[in-house]
RNA sequence: GCCUUCUUAGCUCAGUUGGUUAGAGCAGUAGACUGUUAAUCUAUUGGUCCUAGGUUCGAGUCCUAGAGAAGGCGCCA
């Protein structure tokens, strides 16, 4: 790979330098003596031009030349004297690399329909739209461990294999060596299964994440997470990526502290490292919304969202007060909600969570102490006696984007909730050693990378954020 | 899981109250063109109208069932 420049490495700098680059063919512009290939390397949103001296290369080299066909090309940088680019390749010599059948290439130089990509989701990085989701995706990953990194976190790899079937989040798969083809009426002997007894994977890494906490002060997991519910949203998915942090010695008030400024960490990150895709996407939106009535249009292009929210306070209130904001508002006094908001301890919906970020506040929101009925065994029970210190990230579009509570620490209220809440005691006696021996008050929450994708590129769909989505039915690739 | 909508050329879509031989743009192919930017211009190929039944003299259009997709809701990250 010796001697091949990578194309988001160009510069002006660099003109009259001989260079090699490779990468796939956007478009071949043909006429009779020059000709303009846009090769892109995926190194960057921008293509490079190629130009051709017609008359320079054999018939099979440009017959070759397709849509999606891998090239080498050897040439001169050089000032462009093109409108949309500074400076573009002189191509002297050309190597295909790898063909490409036009009659049979599915992605054309036009604007395809989302759907219709994620069908062809093996070949959509090669669009300037996904390629971009992708990069931005990496440079919140980095971002993400940069930022607890630098903060003296440790990553703690908590399995995805999980015999705990009390983590209370969700349907779990089954995780399996059994002959499942050949399988009886009778109840299945799990005893002669691989793990001598039914596991699953993993819904969350939190409680494992707690037992790192407790013994490195500050932890976090970044790893996917399995959910069998049969979700079919844009939200959602059955295979996705979540971060939970996890640390000792947090309240919730600490914990809010760090949710707050571990998000606008990342967002200033990409913002700062990926403009030139933000730039795209952002026009890619207002393009798509041309079409649409002004109360279907954000209000404010993505850039600007995005700096909005690291620039911004989040709103903090209580659940208390989001109550008595909804209940009060003119929606629910009107019946415009398809849940009205009556009685006390009901959980919000999503139009109600949507209300407050989107209309009330209009900002990021962060409610908190949530009624314990409705929430987690482990959350903290606050001294009301009917509220835990539960604390919920909302942001606008995606909705919860975080997670997350103090967690109880005191054995003998975890292990009356448990009771209440009929979580075995039996199964959890190794986190209820935490709590036995040396208990600290301790915070953590659970953010999922692809709802803040979905946030960060404006992608109305999940399914669009994630390479290769896994929902309910579709599993290829 | 529930509700709604959609499925017509490789892609994006049009197709009138059910009426003859199903259309357009783009892509592909052939050609033209000295600098293009999803190049442009000319010509042209391309159809199991999602599948299976049914109603009708006649179905892309109506009815039933199924498959797939999208949007909304619930569950959540």
């Amino acid at each position: 790979m010796k001697g091949r420049t990578k194309i988001f490495n160009l510069n002006t700098k660099d003109a009259g330098n001989k260079i090699v680059v490779m990468g796939w063919v956007r478009t071949f512009r043909k006429s009779k003596n020059v000709s303009f290939v846009s090769l892109n390397d995926g190194s960057t949103i921008n293509s490079l031009q190629v130009v051709l001296d017609m008359n320079k290369f054999d018939e099979k080299i440009i017959d070759n030349i397709n849509t999606g066909s891998s090239l080498r090309v050897e040439g001169e940088l050089v000032k462009s004297s093109g409108k949309n680019q500074k400076y573009e390749l002189l191509g002297d010599n050309i190597v295909i690399l790898g063909k490409s059948n036009p009659d049979t290439y599915p992605i054309q130089p036009k604007k395809h329909s989302f759907e219709f990509l994620r069908e062809v989701a093996h070949l959509r990085p090669r669009t300037n739209t996904f390629s971009s989701i992708f990069r931005i995706r990496h440079a919140c990953t980095f971002a993400i461990h940069k930022f607890f990194n630098d903060r003296g976190f440790v990553n703690i790899h908590t399995p995805i294999i999980t015999s705990s079937d009390a983590e209370g989040a969700g349907e779990m798969f089954k995780v399996t060596s059994l002959d499942l083809d050949n399988i009886s009426g009778k109840m299945v002997d799990y005893s002669k299964d691989f793990f001598s007894k039914p596991v699953s994977l993993t819904v969350s890494g939190q409680l494992n994440a707690e037992l790192g906490a407790l013994a490195l002060s500050d932890v976090y997991t970044f790893g996917p997470t399995f959910r069998a519910e049969n979700s079919n949203t844009s939200k959602h998915l059955a295979e996705f990526w979540m971060i939970e942090p996890e640390m000792a010695f947090y309240d919730i008030d600490d914990n809010m502290d760090l949710a707050e400024e571990m998000l606008k960490y990342i967002i200033k990150y990409v913002l700062d490292n990926c403009n030139s895709d933000l730039i795209f996407l952002e026009n890619l939106e207002l393009d798509s919304e041309r079409n649409l009535p002004q109360i279907k249009r954000n209000e404010n292009p993505l850039i600007y969202r995005l700096k909005q929210v690291v620039n911004n306070k989040f709103i903090r209130v209580r659940y208390d007060e989001a109550f008595k904001i909804l209940s009060n508002s003119k929606q629910n006094k009107k019946g415009k909600f398809k849940f009205k908001i009556d009685e006390w301890g009901i959980d919000f919906q999503s139009e109600h969570e949507r209300y407050l970020v989107e209309k009330h506040f209009k900002n990021p929101v962060i409610v908190c102490d949530y009624p314990k009925k409705i929430k987690a065994f482990y959350m903290r029970s606050n001294d009301d006696g009917r509220t835990v210190a539960a604390m919920d990230v909302l942001f606008p579009a995606v909705g919860e984007i975080i997670g997350g509570s103090q967690r109880e620490e005191r054995l003998d209220m975890l292990e009356r909730r448990m009771q209440e809440m009929n979580v075995s005691k039996k199964e959890l006696s190794w986190y209820l050693d935490t709590r036995r021996f040396g208990t600290v008050k301790h915070s953590g929450f659970g953010l999922g990378l692809e709802r803040l994708v979905q946030f960060i590129t404006g992608m109305k769909n999940i399914r669009d954020v994630i390479p290769f989505p896994r929902t309910p039915g579709s599993c290829n690739y």
